[in-house]
RNA sequence: GCGAGCGUAGCCAAGUGGUUAAGGCAGUGGAUUGUGGUUCCACCACUCGGGGGUUCGAGUCCCCUCGUUCGCCCCA
């Protein structure tokens, strides 16, 4: 096709779809604020060696999925495929960790993943995420899964899985993967050929092929439950009392492993039935390692991102989308009405109603069905005669009731204006 | 990167080699003068993603290409 078009991959959020986001982001934001998470807004591409150094040069993500390209003056720049590399980058350069205490941050924003787009993924795709910086206890752990089911929650969303795991620290996982190769080396020839690729580079990823014969073999294979040491067997343990403390249900997988290098300890993964093959609405875990290997101190963070777009899918299976709510629709006819209608419409918004104009001229009829459709309460009308004298028509679409009403008064009116309103919202 | 399906108007969609490409939604105009969600009428694709081929004849068959969807890999 030789037209012009959105590139694969991405697309347009339209305005009859733009509600779910405006409420998925004022729920967050409400929830966020009231836990004393701060917004932080970070650049949408990076240096390249960010995120390999961060995110890890064997990872796929790294690897094959990166959007990376020369800017003018030859430095190799990445936009960015996750957010946490970014943030700590950030609060590193501006020393926000040398300001005391812990680092509560959320962000939300657009992620760039070069990959075939399928259902519920993209290639630029969006975010919500929150890093706590700065703590090693297991409340940070515990706070930063119930803030995220609590989003989830007040979304309306139920009937989704919390799935929880450790990975341990550095040494647990070496000998971890250690047992686990050994375990599934005389399998070799029966793994998938994915897996069998993997066995040597990433054998933990293994763990969660979808491949039915390695599922089978991987059943059997050791747990790194039995793998950890004693403080990440502490550790795992504690957030799994404060979960159980707060109410929150969750189910252990031993086999749960993200795929970006920096997690340790604490992996949870939040997964949904209903979104087919890419199932995981929000992924995260602690991440100990990460600020110093990206040159800050060494300070320990946890963290997790919900993909906004799966989530939508989520909400849209639940519920039409939130509509914008109009007060009035202004209709008018005749060269003085019209002219008046723009200066009434602007005196309502003044005094805090929602009012949409109609531009169009045409027959009242017409305008009445726009009107109707426009789904406003109330319904004003301006024609020859109101304009002479200075008055407007208010007809309440519900009831059909209809009364000419000057136009100062009405402008006046506002509480009263306001109770009405309500009074027809409310049934 | 690999595998499979699909591609007809803004949207949904019939059509499976043969005169003028169904229908629905939406949209626009109208059913006498300024009152809506119902009804009725009219208009709305020289063209079937693009290119090439087979054929007397192709939206319908073949090839290439682009796009899209689902899956693998991977991840949010």
């Amino acid at each position: 096709m030789g037209e012009i078009q959105a590139l694969r991959g991405t697309r347009d959020i339209l305005p009859e779809e733009i509600g779910y986001w405006q409420w998925v982001e004022s729920v967050a934001r409400s929830l966020l604020t009231k836990a004393a998470y701060q917004e932080i807004r970070t650049p949408i591409f990076e240096m390249t060696s960010l995120f390999e150094r961060g995110i890890g040069e064997a990872t796929d993500v790294v690897g094959k999925e990166m959007y990376t390209f020369l800017d003018r003056g030859d430095r190799s720049i990445t936009l960015r495929p996750e957010g946490t590399a970014g943030v700590v980058r950030s609060l590193i350069e501006h020393g926000l960790h040398t300001q005391g205490g812990v680092q509560r941050l959320w962000y939300t924003g657009a992620m760039f993943r070069y990959e075939r787009p399928q259902a519920g993924r993209q290639r630029q795709f969006h975010q919500l995420g929150v890093e706590v910086i700065g703590s090693a206890d297991s409340r940070a752990d515990a706070e930063v899964i119930v803030i995220a089911t609590d989003i989830l929650q007040r979304l309306g969303l139920k009937s989704l899985q919390l799935y929880l795991n450790s990975v341990g620290n550095v040494e647990d996982r070496q000998h971890y993967r250690q047992a686990l190769v050994d375990y599934l080396t005389p399998y070799k020839d029966e793994l998938d050929p994915d897996s069998q690729d993997r066995l040597g580079r990433n054998p933990l990823r293994i763990l969660d092929s979808k491949d039915e014969r390695t599922q089978r073999i991987v059943t059997n294979a050791p747990s790194i439950l039995n793998y950890l040491g004693p403080s990440s067997q502490r550790h795992f343990e504690q957030v799994q009392q404060l979960l159980s403390d707060l109410g929150i249900d969750y189910q252990l997988n031993p086999r749960l492993v993200r795929g970006l290098d920096y997690y340790t300890n604490t992996a949870f993964e939040i997964q949904s039935g209903d979104l087919g093959t890419q199932a995981t609405i929000c992924g995260g875990g602690r991440y100990d390692g990460l600020v110093a290997q990206l040159g800050g101190p060494d300070i320990p963070a946890v963290g997790w991102a919900i993909g906004l777009e799966r989530l939508i899918l989520l909400l849209q299976q639940l519920q039409s989308a939130p509509k914008p709510e109009l007060d009035f629709y202004i209709i008018s006819r005749g060269d003085a009405a019209q002219a008046q209608a723009l200066r009434l419409a602007y005196r309502l918004r003044h005094a805090g109603f929602s009012v949409e104009l109609d531009l169009s001229g045409s027959a009242f009829k017409k305008q009445f069905a726009r009107a109707d459709r426009s789904g406003a309460i109330g319904c004003l009308i301006l024609g020859d005669e109101e304009a002479e004298n200075q008055t407007v028509q208010l007809k309440w679409m519900v009831s059909k009731a209809q009364q000419a009403i000057a136009q100062d008064d009405l402008v006046s009116m506002t509480n009263d204006l306001r109770h009405q309103l309500d009074n027809f919202t409310a049934r």
